[in-house]
DNA sequence: CTCCCGATAT
DNA sequence: ATATCAGGAG
Protein backbone atom coordinates (compact mmCIF):
# COMPACT_ATOMS: atom_id res chain seq x y z
CA UNK A 1 0.00 0.00 0.00
CA UNK A 2 1.23 3.48 -0.87
CA UNK A 3 2.06 5.74 2.07
CA UNK A 4 -0.64 8.37 1.45
CA UNK A 5 -3.24 5.70 0.82
CA UNK A 6 -2.28 4.15 4.14
CA UNK A 7 -2.55 7.50 5.94
CA UNK A 8 -6.00 8.10 4.45
CA UNK A 9 -7.19 4.69 5.63
CA UNK A 10 -5.85 5.25 9.12
CA UNK A 11 -7.51 8.67 9.31
CA UNK A 12 -10.78 7.22 8.09
CA UNK A 13 -10.74 4.45 10.69
CA UNK A 14 -9.74 6.77 13.52
CA UNK A 15 -12.54 9.17 12.58
CA UNK A 16 -15.01 6.36 13.03
CA UNK A 17 -13.84 5.69 16.56
CA UNK A 18 -12.87 9.20 17.65
CA UNK A 19 -15.01 11.71 15.74
CA UNK A 20 -14.41 14.47 18.28
CA UNK A 21 -11.55 13.48 20.54
CA UNK A 22 -10.97 15.79 23.45
CA UNK A 23 -8.20 16.01 25.98
CA UNK A 24 -8.56 14.18 29.26
CA UNK A 25 -7.19 17.26 31.04
CA UNK A 26 -9.59 19.45 33.00
CA UNK A 27 -9.46 23.22 32.46
CA UNK A 28 -11.79 26.14 32.05
CA UNK A 29 -9.74 28.63 30.07
CA UNK A 30 -6.60 28.77 27.84
CA UNK A 31 -4.37 29.73 30.75
CA UNK A 32 -5.46 26.75 32.80
CA UNK A 33 -4.95 24.51 29.80
CA UNK A 34 -1.40 25.80 29.46
CA UNK A 35 -0.71 25.10 33.14
CA UNK A 36 -2.27 21.63 32.91
CA UNK A 37 -0.23 20.71 29.85
CA UNK A 38 2.99 21.93 31.45
CA UNK A 39 2.21 19.77 34.47
CA UNK A 40 1.41 16.80 32.23
CA UNK A 41 5.03 16.42 31.15
CA UNK A 42 6.08 12.90 32.11
CA UNK A 43 2.89 12.42 34.04
CA UNK A 44 -0.54 10.93 33.42
CA UNK A 45 -3.48 13.25 32.77
CA UNK A 46 -5.45 11.71 35.62
CA UNK A 47 -2.77 12.71 38.07
CA UNK A 48 -2.63 16.22 36.64
CA UNK A 49 -6.39 16.49 37.12
CA UNK A 50 -6.07 15.47 40.77
CA UNK A 51 -3.58 18.27 41.29
CA UNK A 52 -5.30 20.97 39.25
CA UNK A 53 -8.57 20.29 41.00
CA UNK A 54 -7.02 22.00 44.02
CA UNK A 55 -4.68 24.32 42.17
CA UNK A 56 -7.33 25.85 39.91
CA UNK A 57 -9.49 26.80 42.87
CA UNK A 58 -6.72 29.26 43.74
CA UNK A 59 -5.29 29.94 40.28
CA UNK A 60 -7.37 31.30 37.42
CA UNK A 61 -4.86 33.59 35.74
CA UNK A 62 -1.09 34.19 35.61
CA UNK A 63 -1.18 36.77 38.39
CA UNK A 64 -2.81 34.29 40.77
CA UNK A 65 0.02 31.86 40.20
CA UNK A 66 2.71 34.50 40.62
CA UNK A 67 1.19 35.34 44.00
CA UNK A 68 1.50 31.80 45.35
CA UNK A 69 4.73 31.24 47.30
CA UNK A 70 7.11 28.89 45.48
CA UNK A 71 7.12 26.36 48.33
CA UNK A 72 3.34 26.20 48.38
CA UNK A 73 3.20 25.76 44.62
CA UNK A 74 5.75 22.94 44.86
CA UNK A 75 3.64 21.14 47.45
CA UNK A 76 0.50 21.55 45.37
CA UNK A 77 2.00 20.06 42.22
CA UNK A 78 4.32 17.52 43.85
CA UNK A 79 2.41 14.39 42.74
CA UNK A 80 3.01 15.26 39.07
CA UNK A 81 6.75 14.69 39.44
CA UNK A 82 9.66 17.01 38.57
CA UNK A 83 7.87 19.42 40.84
CA UNK A 84 10.78 21.78 41.52
CA UNK A 85 11.44 22.31 37.81
CA UNK A 86 7.77 22.63 37.03
CA UNK A 87 7.11 25.10 39.85
CA UNK A 88 10.05 27.22 38.76
CA UNK A 89 8.99 27.08 35.09
CA UNK A 90 5.39 27.87 35.94
CA UNK A 91 6.40 30.94 37.92
CA UNK A 92 8.76 32.19 35.23
CA UNK A 93 6.19 31.42 32.56
CA UNK A 94 3.50 33.43 34.30
CA UNK A 95 5.81 36.37 34.86
CA UNK A 96 6.44 36.45 31.11
CA UNK A 97 2.73 36.15 30.37
CA UNK A 98 2.05 39.07 32.68
CA UNK A 99 4.89 41.25 31.43
CA UNK A 100 4.89 40.51 27.71
CA UNK A 101 1.38 39.40 26.89
CA UNK A 102 -0.88 41.26 29.32
CA UNK A 103 -1.83 37.95 30.99
CA UNK A 104 -3.09 36.50 27.70
CA UNK A 105 -1.84 33.32 26.06
CA UNK A 106 0.10 33.90 22.83
CA UNK A 107 -1.49 32.30 19.79
CA UNK A 108 1.53 31.05 17.89
CA UNK A 109 3.97 28.19 18.38
CA UNK A 110 6.79 30.69 17.94
CA UNK A 111 5.81 32.68 20.99
CA UNK A 112 4.54 29.77 23.07
CA UNK A 113 7.75 27.76 22.78
CA UNK A 114 9.74 30.69 24.10
CA UNK A 115 7.93 30.42 27.42
CA UNK A 116 9.74 28.50 30.18
CA UNK A 117 8.62 24.87 30.37
CA UNK A 118 6.88 25.01 27.00
CA UNK A 119 8.20 22.85 24.15
CA UNK A 120 6.61 21.94 20.81
CA UNK A 121 4.30 19.33 22.26
CA UNK A 122 2.87 21.69 24.87
CA UNK A 123 2.62 24.58 22.43
CA UNK A 124 0.82 22.57 19.74
CA UNK A 125 -1.56 21.10 22.27
CA UNK A 126 -2.53 24.45 23.80
CA UNK A 127 -2.84 26.16 20.45
CA UNK A 128 -4.98 23.42 18.95
CA UNK A 129 -7.25 22.78 21.90
CA UNK A 130 -7.66 26.28 23.31
CA UNK A 131 -7.82 28.22 20.05
CA UNK A 132 -8.48 25.68 17.30
CA UNK A 133 -5.27 26.71 15.56
CA UNK A 134 -3.52 23.92 13.63
CA UNK A 135 0.06 25.11 13.59
CA UNK A 136 1.76 21.89 14.64
CA UNK A 137 1.15 18.33 15.77
CA UNK A 138 1.62 17.52 19.44
CA UNK A 139 3.92 14.48 19.40
CA UNK A 140 3.88 13.05 22.88
CA UNK A 141 4.84 9.52 23.84
CA UNK A 142 1.56 8.10 22.49
CA UNK A 143 1.72 9.82 19.11
CA UNK A 144 5.34 8.76 18.85
CA UNK A 145 4.59 5.12 19.66
CA UNK A 146 1.58 4.92 17.29
CA UNK A 147 3.51 6.58 14.47
CA UNK A 148 6.27 4.04 14.84
CA UNK A 149 4.08 0.99 15.25
CA UNK A 150 1.87 1.93 12.31
CA UNK A 151 4.96 2.58 10.23
CA UNK A 152 4.05 6.20 9.53
CA UNK A 153 7.49 7.25 10.69
CA UNK A 154 10.82 5.57 11.26
CA UNK A 155 12.29 8.58 13.04
CA UNK A 156 13.09 8.56 16.72
CA UNK A 157 12.82 12.20 17.73
CA UNK A 158 9.46 13.91 18.25
CA UNK A 159 10.63 16.82 16.07
CA UNK A 160 11.27 14.60 13.03
CA UNK A 161 8.10 12.60 13.57
CA UNK A 162 6.10 15.81 13.75
CA UNK A 163 7.57 17.05 10.46
CA UNK A 164 6.81 13.77 8.72
CA UNK A 165 3.23 13.71 10.00
CA UNK A 166 2.75 17.32 8.94
CA UNK A 167 3.75 16.34 5.39
CA UNK A 168 1.30 13.43 5.27
CA UNK A 169 -1.78 14.82 7.01
CA UNK A 170 -4.02 17.73 5.90
CA UNK A 171 -3.39 20.73 8.14
CA UNK A 172 -6.98 21.08 9.32
CA UNK A 173 -6.70 17.60 10.87
CA UNK A 174 -3.51 18.14 12.86
CA UNK A 175 -5.08 18.80 16.25
CA UNK A 176 -7.76 16.18 15.72
CA UNK A 177 -5.16 13.57 14.74
CA UNK A 178 -2.99 14.27 17.73
CA UNK A 179 -5.94 14.04 20.13
CA UNK A 180 -7.24 10.87 18.48
CA UNK A 181 -3.85 9.16 18.53
CA UNK A 182 -3.38 10.03 22.19
CA UNK A 183 -6.74 8.49 23.11
CA UNK A 184 -6.02 5.44 20.99
CA UNK A 185 -2.57 5.10 22.52
CA UNK A 186 -3.97 5.27 26.01
CA UNK A 187 -6.74 2.76 25.63
CA UNK A 188 -5.86 0.42 22.76
CA UNK A 189 -2.33 0.87 21.47
CA UNK A 190 -0.85 0.91 24.96
CA UNK A 191 2.87 0.83 25.59
CA UNK A 192 2.69 -2.49 27.39
CA UNK A 193 0.14 -5.13 26.40
CA UNK A 194 -1.39 -3.34 23.42
CA UNK A 195 -4.98 -4.46 22.76
CA UNK A 196 -4.49 -5.34 19.10
CA UNK A 197 -7.60 -7.52 19.13
CA UNK A 198 -9.70 -4.38 19.67
CA UNK A 199 -7.80 -2.19 17.20
CA UNK A 200 -9.39 -1.10 13.91
CA UNK A 201 -5.97 -0.27 12.45
CA UNK A 202 -4.36 -3.70 12.37
CA UNK A 203 -4.65 -3.96 8.58
CA UNK A 204 -2.35 -0.94 8.30
CA UNK A 205 -0.09 -1.61 11.27
CA UNK A 206 3.50 -2.75 10.71
CA UNK A 207 3.80 -3.75 14.34
CA UNK A 208 0.75 -6.03 14.22
CA UNK A 209 1.51 -7.42 10.76
CA UNK A 210 5.06 -8.38 11.73
CA UNK A 211 4.39 -9.96 15.09
C1' DC B 1 23.14 13.17 26.52
C1' DT B 2 21.90 13.95 31.32
C1' DC B 3 19.16 15.66 34.79
C1' DC B 4 14.77 16.41 36.83
C1' DC B 5 10.67 13.14 40.34
C1' DG B 6 6.26 10.54 41.88
C1' DA B 7 3.13 6.81 41.03
C1' DT B 8 1.65 2.49 39.21
C1' DA B 9 2.24 -1.97 36.78
C1' DT B 10 4.62 -6.16 37.07
C1' DA C 1 11.65 -4.84 44.67
C1' DT C 2 12.09 -2.80 40.38
C1' DA C 3 10.94 -1.66 35.70
C1' DT C 4 8.10 1.50 33.31
C1' DC C 5 5.35 5.54 32.49
C1' DA C 6 5.67 10.36 30.84
C1' DG C 7 8.64 16.26 28.08
C1' DG C 8 11.68 20.03 28.50
C1' DA C 9 16.01 22.46 29.64
C1' DG C 10 20.94 22.94 29.97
Amino acid sequence: MKPDEKVSKIIEKLKGVYPEPKLALHYSNPFQLLVAVILSAQCTDERVNQVTRELFRKVKNPQDLINIPLEELEELIKPTGYYRQKAKNLKACCERLAEEYGNAIPKSIEHLTKLPGVGRKTAAMVLGNAFGVNEGIAVDTHVKRLSQRLGLSTSKTPEKIEKELMQMVPQDLWTWLSNAMILHGRHICRARNPRCSQCPLTDYCDYFLNK
